[in-house]
DNA sequence: GCGACAG
DNA sequence: ATCTTGTCGC
C-alpha cells in the first residue's frame, strides 16, 4: 500500500479546477482505436472515501483481458484532495488513483474508470483527465446517467442507445446483461467508442458492471477499512500505550 | 433564482 | 460515495 499527499499546485477552488479542465481538454486524443478487446491487459481503478477521517483509498486491479484473471493489484491511501462537486470528480479521485497505478509492477493496458470521460459538462471527465495525465488509453463506465438523457436500449445484452447532452451524442447507454439497467459508456483518451463498448461487453460475462470495476471496488473498500482500523489502533495506543 | 447532478 | 436488515428470487 502506497501513501500519498495532495500534489503541489492541486486546485483548491472550483474556479481553478474548471480552469484546469479547460486548459487540458485540448490534449485528449479521440482518433485512436485503442487496444483490441480481449487482448493484453485491462485495469480497473476505483476509490472509497471516509470523509470524517479525511481518508481516501484507491485500488488498481490488472486483469488478463482474455481470461479476466487478476494479474496484479495495488492500493494507495491519502488525504481527500477535493470535495465532491458534480463535474469535478477527477480532482477528488486522481491523486490516489495515480499513486495506485504508479505502484503497479506491470503496464496497465486499457484503464477502465468508474465514471465518465467525454460525457461531461466540459467534455473532460475523470477518464479523459486520467488519460491525459498518464498517456494511457482510458474509458469511462458509469452506473448513473448523470445529467444526460437516453432512450431505453433493447432488453437484450449488447443493446445500446445514444447518451445525449441536449442533441450532442456523448456516449452510449449499454445493456450489459439481459433485462438489467444499462451502464453508461463514454470514451476517455486514445480509445474509440466502438472499442469502449466492445471492451465493456467483454468485461461483463456475468454481472452488470465490468469485472475491472467490481474488483477495484472491492479492493479499495478493503484498503480503506484497513487504513481506518490502523488509524483507530494508533489512537488507542496514544491513550493507553501499554494496551 | 431553484433544482439536479459521475463518485 | 456512504449510512444499513431483511428479504424476494434463481
Amino acid at each position: 500500500m502506497t501513501t500519498v499527499g495532495v500534489p503541489a499546485g492541486w486546485p483548491a477552488t472550483e474556479e481553478e479546477a474548471r480552469a484546469v479542465q479547460d486548459r487540458l481538454r485540448g490534449r485528449v486524443v479521440l482518433d485512436e482505436p485503442g487496444p483490441p478487446p480481449g487482448t493484453g491487459r485491462v485495469t480497473g481503478v476505483d476509490v472509497a472515501y471516509d470523509d470524517d477521517r479525511d481518508l481516501v483509498a484507491a485500488a488498481a486491479v490488472v486483469l488478463d483481458a482474455a481470461t479476466l484473471e487478476v494479474v496484479a493489484e495495488t492500493t494507495a491511501v491519502g488525504r481527500i484532495s477535493f470535495p465532491y462537486v458534480p463535474g469535478l470528480l477527477a480532482f477528488r479521485e486522481i491523486p490516489t488513483v495515480r499513486a495506485a497505478l504508479d505502484a503497479l509492477p506491470c503496464p496497465p493496458g486499457l484503464v477502465v474508470c468508474d465514471g465518465y470521460g467525454l460525457a461531461h459538462p466540459r467534455r473532460f471527465g475523470l477518464a479523459s483527465h486520467l488519460g491525459v495525465l498518464t498517456g494511457l488509453p482510458t474509458i469511462g463506465v458509469a452506473k448513473n446517467p448523470f445529467t444526460f438523457t437516453y432512450n431505453d436500449p433493447g432488453p437484450g445484452r449488447g443493446s445500446a442507445a445514444p447518451l445525449l447532452s441536449g442533441t450532442e451524442d456523448v456516449g452510449r447507454a449499454l445493456r450489459t446483461r439481459d433485462g438489467v439497467k444499462p451502464v453508461f459508456v463514454s470514451v476517455g483518451h486514445r480509445v474509440s467508442l466502438d472499442n469502449a463498448l466492445a471492451h465493456t461487453l467483454a468485461l461483463t460475462p456475468a454481472y452488470r458492471l465490468p469485472e475491472t470495476t467490481r474488483r477495484a471496488d472491492a479492493l479499495c473498500r478493503r484498503a480503506l477499512q484497513e487504513a481506518t482500523a490502523g488509524a483507530a489502533q494508533e489512537a488507542s495506543m496514544r491513550q493507553a500505550p501499554t494496551s
